[in-house]
DNA sequence: AAATCGATTCGAGACTTATCGAAATATGAT
DNA sequence: ATCATATTTCGATAAGTCTCGAATCGATTT
């Protein structure tokens, strides 16, 4: 993976409110394999205290990154991580993975 | 860890020249278990093409967030990982580990 | 069709950051 | 002591970011 790549990913996550939101979605993400139900958008909302533009506009970075993607489902956004973008990320951090 | 502490570690990565530095720094540290020479900041400055000022303060990111140490041995630096930080980090990205 | 609700877009304000050149510091070499 | 080298500090500029309120869009409900 390119060196920028990886940055921008890094920088998704360098906000405290975003990186909330990314470990919010995770975990409904990692939970929903058991319990089947997934992870609305506005769930969250009521658990960061920033407002619904500032969710949307993190929502887009997260995406753009390609950390999450989202689907739009009704009046709803359903979130999932990309878990094996996440995966290689981690091993890039602790160097298990040549760089390239 | 905090969220707040974990999104600085990010920040300090969200920028490609600080996390080519801090690749750099990872690799040379990682061969040094080997090879016995460590991570002078000098030979760094060569592969990326950024002035000193600059690496002097993207080397102060690094170390405030905590990902590396620095050492001052005669007119030169020496980096080495935080390593035990860095796995934290690496474990709660991939959600192996709870957030607290 | 009107109202409601979730999400998005837009424009703006306050704040932070990356980078540089010049100058300063400090250590080691001549 | 003088000089060269490695790093740091300072001041400045240009660019980027977080967040908000207001307005808008789209889908569902009444």
């Amino acid at each position: 993976m390119e060196t920028k790549k990886i940055a921008k990913i890094f920088k998704a996550l360098s906000n405290p409110n975003r990186l909330e939101l990314y470990l919010k979605i995770a975990e409904a993400h990692e939970a929903s394999f058991k319990s089947g139900c997934e992870c609305f958008v506005t769930d969250i909302i009521d658990c960061l205290n920033i407002g619904a533009p500032t969710i949307s506009h993190h929502i887009k970075e997260l995406a753009n990154a390609d950390l999450i993607t989202t689907e739009k489902r009704g009046k709803f956004l359903i979130c999932k991580v990309n878990e094996h973008l996440v995966a290689e990320v981690s091993e890039i951090l602790t160097l298990k993975h040549p760089t390239e």
